[in-house]
This record gives C-alpha cells, structure tokens and sequence, in this order.
DNA sequence: AAACTTTTAAACAGGG
DNA sequence: GCCCTGTTTAAAAGTT
C-alpha cells in the first residue's frame, strides 16, 4: 500500500501576467511631440543659374518637402495597413533624397528645418534603405561563394580529394562567415537604434522604397557599418585555420568571449558588450584604459562621442550613458547580442566539427565548443544564482554590482557565473509565456545536450516534458534522472542536488502522479492538474517580446530573438543559413502560437490518453532509446555515452518531426 | 508589500 | 549499512 500524502499546497490560480511591454531596444524615450515644421514649401524650378547657395535652398527647400510627403504618407500608411504596399512614386523620390540629403544639407541645418519626428521619420527611411541595401550587397556575396562552391565542388569531383576537402572548407568558412558577418551587421544596426523602429513604420517605406544606391554608396555605408567590429579584419589576419575546430570560424566572439571569463565581473555584460567589437580589444587590455574607450571614442554602443582622454571619456560616460532606461535598453540589446552570438558560436563549432568529421580532417572530439560555452553556463550548480541568465538586467551598470550578485555563490567557478549572474533572474521564464518547452527543446535539442547551459525551464516542466516524451506517457524516477542527462549537459553534474529537486518536484506537484506498476512505480503527469498552475492567460507580441528579451535563456534566446527580431520586420533575417526565410516566419508562429494557445495546455484536453497535439508529441516513438522497462541497468549509461558524442543523429529526426522551423542546419 | 512559485538543502522513512 | 525512492519542511530568491 502506499499512502499518498499529498501535500496539498495551495493552488490560488496564479495572477495574470500583464503585458506591461516595455521594449527594451527602444531607447528613445519616444515623446517628443514636437510641432511640425510650417515652412513654406519650396516652389519653383531650380534656374540653371542658380547660385550655390540658392541652389542649396532649393535642395533644402525640397528635401524638406519630401520630408513632409513621406510623412504624410507615413501617417496614412500606419492607420491604414493595407495602404503599405501600394505607394506611389511620391515616396520614391525621397530615397534619393534621403540618401543624398545628408550631403547636400547638413545634419544640423536638417535638424533646424524638420521636427524631431520629421527627422526621425527621414531617419527611419535611411535604415531602411541603408538595411535593404545591406541585405541586397550580402545577398550578393553569398550568392557569389555559393557559386564559388559549386565550382568549386564540380572542379573537385575530378581531382584528388585532399585540396577539395580544404577549399570546401574554405567556403564553408567564407560563408559562414559572411553570415555571420551580415548578422553582425545586424545586430550592430539593432543596437545603434535602427531596430527600434518601429515594425508599421519600418516596412512601410522599406517595403515600397526602390534601391536607389550606387554599390559606391553601399561600400561607404558598408565601411562606416562595420567600423566598428573587427570581424573582417580577424577573418583576413585569421585566415582558415581548420584546425583550431573551436574558435576559427567563429573567432570574433569566440576568441573574445569565452577567455575573458575573468573580467565578466564587469556588469550588465558590458565588457562582452565591447570585446567582440573592437579590433582595438588589444588597447583594451592595458590597464589605464576603459573597455568602452577606444580610438579616442566613446564605444557605447551608437554612441561614438569623441573624448580626448580617459578622464574626458568617463565623464562622458557618467552623464551620458548613467544608468536610466536608455541605458539598460542598450544593455539588453547587447546582452541578446552576445547571446545570440554564443548561440551561434555553439551552432556553428558544432556544425564545423561535423564537417570536419565529415571531411576526415581530424578526429571529431566530442565537444569541441563546450569550452567557449562554458562560459556561458558554466555556471556550475553553484546554487540559484548562478544559474540565471541576465535578463533583469543590470542593476546598475557601475562595475560594483556584478561581484556583489553572488550571494550564495556555491564553489569555486568564480567568474563564468558571475556573468550571468549579472541580474539574480530565474529562468523559468521563457517557459512560461513564450517557447513552449517542446519546441525550445527541439531547436536547441543540440545545443542544451552539449553546452553546459541551464535550460530555461523549471523542473517540473522539464520533468512533465520527459513524461510526455515517452509512448506510455510513464517514467519511473530512474528514468527522469536518466532524460535528464542525457538532453542536457547540464544535468551531468551535481546529481544529487539536481536529483534531489526532481524528487521534490515530483513529490510537492499534485500534476505528477505516481503509479504503482509492477516494477515498481512510474510517474505519470496529470495534464489537467498542470495546466491549472499555470494561468492561460497571454497577452499579446508585446509581451511575448518583452519577456523573450527579458527572459530569454540560453537557447531560449535563439528562438526567441529572432522572432523578435522577425517581429520588428529585419529584411535582414532572410539570410539562408542564419535564419532562413521560412524559419524566421516560423519563429513567429512559434512565438505566436504559443501566446494564444499555448500549445502545451492544447494537450490538456480531457480525453484520457491524449495523443497530444501532434506538432508537439508526435515523436515520442522515436525515444525508443529509452527502454520503459529497462531500468537503471546497463542501458542508461551506453545511452549518454553515446548521445554524447553522436549527438547529431537522432536529435535531427527529433527536430525535423518536432518543428517545421530548424534553424541549427 | 504580500502572496505565490521555484529552487535548493536537508531530514527522515521505507524497501531492497 | 548503504543506496534509492519518496515525502516533508524550510529558507531563499524571484515573480506577479
């Protein structure tokens, strides 16, 4: 017999989570009302013996009202949707306006003639010219190492293997390079405020604008973009170096993210925010000098501001980037930058080890880009604080508080958590609102298996998640411990404290039931009992959005961001490998589907055995790795062992079966 | 600020 | 006695 005592905790139906909705990448206050500019139009023709400076005038005089038309038509646009895609040729002209106007007239003499928002508005229709062009230049080079590729790959077939094997590689590496370089660019236009665009306003001229640059134009633009990042320059002094599996071709983050562990101390991750950044990182080093001070320029992120000495620049720093809502909404944006650099960095060792493999260059270890990652993760269990991934944020960005966080820090591994500790966050909050655990799992399947990353789902989630995985929807306690370790790196150590949690988890929890079976007694879950500790109630993007970019973990992020990012319109996204196309909509029917229904109470429904949604559950068969029976004998072990180091096979049939959207190949 | 949730730690008991 | 499983309690931290 066995007594179920139940501790019948109280189960009040949680709150509702509000969306409050405060983007964090919105770093303008917005506000600003400003009266609108009443100067009178220009009007007249331009006399071909106009005088220079009437001839200015003029320009002005037009730029200004096209300024005034893209507005108007802006206007319209916004509160008529449809309206977007159908614009007329008024809106062309500004293109070249808008991208010849800052020549002609100074910023400062635009600054006079138009309203802020005019100004921003213009502004706006820059970036998005600006970004398209981007997007049409990257497009282009990708298309051409495509082809390089393929030539290369036809010219190989009748040679020796040996060179083909080097310059596919060497592709590869150009390409993913290339990507990562677009996605650089991205991300760096994101957080010098282009992306806080707004979506409406931002497709809209983009949508219906022409491509009126000459490839001059984009070069220049080009340049002043990357100005800031030394990937080109790694990738040119880096070369190919195949055999440095980790770091070559992610070098620019990696190299500068994972080392550093020892000044992560800095908050907010603001020294991962510069590292990755600068070529002058070498500057940065000395002593004397400030991570976000270099080439005599303040490296704020868009800020750019000239300083004369070191004395100078923090001054600057103190009154121009203190800590306030612009500043933390920087910081966010570059938390999710490197994050999602990390996360690349994972995918993408990963994938050159494969190849590598693949191509017999060198024995395949197990986990290469473990190392790299540790630093995000590796965190060890050195007890709650730990874990938690930055998302609150910075408390303040003055270099005291990152060491203060660690409140219990449990043994040694110092720094690496310290990183993230950078806001005691928990991390249940992806789970709660946004990716639905399946579907986060199956993306970063891969990524949780070998990084050291705490997955971003509580214990019980993740111990219903194990249940549910199964065909008999069963698990003796063996056998969670067992899943446990074997989808995440994490779990590998510190069982007992890990374990132990699972036990309470299961123990307090009246949504996991235990059966007793003849074997002894398996864990079941109760859907229904589940679904009622966790309030349906979701409300829109916008908060799916604030709490992916607040909440947002590890892997989490992956989805997350980029369906942010997808949300905010990035023509960018629609690079191939990064974020194809397909994935990028994907993402957003992940984010969005899980806002409305939240696929996982979907399976809730009262039928008994419920083959669960099929999106979700349906590949359960396939875990057929784990024997229901087979307890704790051999299987176990054999099993990790093994997933440990093919960890490629049956995650993708997990992935293909679990989500249309696959951004990891 | 209070209530609630989650995590972690730990004590304890029963069974093999 | 040891280990595993399972239940409880408690405290801390984070969330609503």
């Amino acid at each position: 017999m066995m007594v179920e005592s139940a501790s019948e905790t109280i189960r009040s139906t949680p709150s509702s989570q509000n969306g409050v909705g405060s983007l964090a990448n919105q770093p303008d206050g917005g506000g600003g009302g400003g009266g609108g500019g009443r100067e009178g139009a220009a009007s007249g023709e331009p006399n071909g013996e106009m005088s220079p400076v009437e001839l200015l005038h003029f320009q002005q005089q037009q730029a200004l009202q096209v300024a005034r038309q893209f507005l108007l038509q802006q206007a319209t646009g916004l509160s008529s949707p449809g309206g977007n895609d159908a614009k007329q040729p008024a809106v062309q002209v500004p293109v070249s306006v808008a991208m010849m106007s800052p020549q002609m007239i100074t910023p400062q003499q635009m600054q006079q003639i138009l309203s802020p928002p005019q100004l921003q508005a213009l502004l706006q229709q820059q970036q998005a010219i600006m970004l398209q062009q981007l997007q049409e230049y990257y497009k282009k080079q990708q298309e051409q190492l495509h082809l390089q590729l393929l030539t290369q790959q036809q010219a190989g077939k009748q040679q020796p293997k040996e060179p083909l094997g080097n310059k596919q590689l060497a592709f590869q590496q150009q390409l993913l390079q290339m990507q990562q370089l677009q996605q650089q660019h991205l991300l760096n236009l994101q957080r010098q405020g282009l992306v806080s665009l707004q979506p409406g306003q931002g497709t809209v001229p983009l949508q219906t604008l022409p491509q009126a640059v000459c490839p001059s134009d984009l070069q220049q633009l080009w340049k002043e973009v990357t100005a800031t990042q030394p990937v080109e320059d790694s990738i040119k002094q880096e070369g190919l170096d195949l055999t440095t599996n980790t770091s070559n071709s992610t070098s620019f983050s990696a190299a500068k993210v994972s080392p550093p562990i020892s000044h992560h101390s800095l908050p907010n991750g603001q020294s991962a925010m510069h590292t990755p950044r600068r070529d002058s990182s070498s500057h940065e080093d000395n002593p004397g000098s400030h991570p976000l001070y270099g080439h005599g320029e303040c490296k704020w992120p868009g800020c750019e501001t000239l300083c004369e000495d070191l004395g100078q620049f923090v001054k600057h720093l103190n009154t121009e980037h203190a800590l306030d809502d612009r500043s933390t909404a920087q910081c966010r944006v570059q938390m999710q930058v490197v994050q999602q650099l990390e996360i690349q960095l994972a995918k993408e060792s990963e994938r050159l080890q494969a190849m590598m493999a693949h191509l017999h260059m060198r024995p395949s270890e197990p986990k290469p880009f473990s190392q790299p990652l540790n630093l995000v993760s590796s965190a060890t269990l050195s007890k709650s604080t730990s874990d938690t991934f930055p998302d609150g944020l910075p408390h303040p960005p003055t270099s005291a508080t990152a060491p203060i966080t660690p409140l219990r820090q449990g043994p040694s591994v110092i720094s690496s958590s310290t990183l993230h500790n950078v806001g005691p966050i928990r991390r249940r909050n992806s789970e709660k609102f946004c990716t639905p655990i399946s579907s986060e799992l199956a993306q970063n399947h891969e990524f949780y298996k070998n990084a050291d990353v705490r997955p971003p789902f509580t214990y019980a989630s993740l111990i219903r998640q194990a249940i549910l995985e199964t065909p008999d929807r069963q698990l003796t306690l063996n056998e969670i411990y067992n899943w446990f370790t074997r989808m995440f790196a994490y779990f590998r150590r510190n069982t007992a404290t890990w374990k132990n949690a699972v036990r309470h988890n299961l123990s307090l929890h009246k949504c996991f039931v235990r059966v007793e079976n003849v074997k002894g007694a398996v864990w079941t879950v109760d859907e229904h009992e589940y679904q009622k500790r966790r309030p349906p109630k979701m409300t829109g993007s916008p908060t799916l959005v604030k709490n992916m970019i607040s909440g947002l973990g590890y892997g989490a992020l992956n989805a997350s961001y980029q369906a942010a990012l997808a949300e905010s319109n990035f023509p960018l996204l629609n690079s191939p490998t990064m974020i194809n196309t397909s994935s990028a909509s994907g993402m957003l029917h992940v984010g969005h589907d899980d806002v409305s229904s939240t696929v996982e109470q979907v399976n809730s429904n009262g039928s008994n055995s419920p083959r669960l949604s099929p999106q979700q559950y349906s590949h359960p068969v396939h875990v057929k790795e784990e024997p229901a029976e087979a307890e704790d004998d051999s299987r176990p072990v054999s099993l990790m062992a093994t997933t440990n180091q093919n960890v490629t096979i049956p995650d993708d049939r997990d992935l293909e079966e679990e989500l249309p959207v696959e951004d990891l190949s």
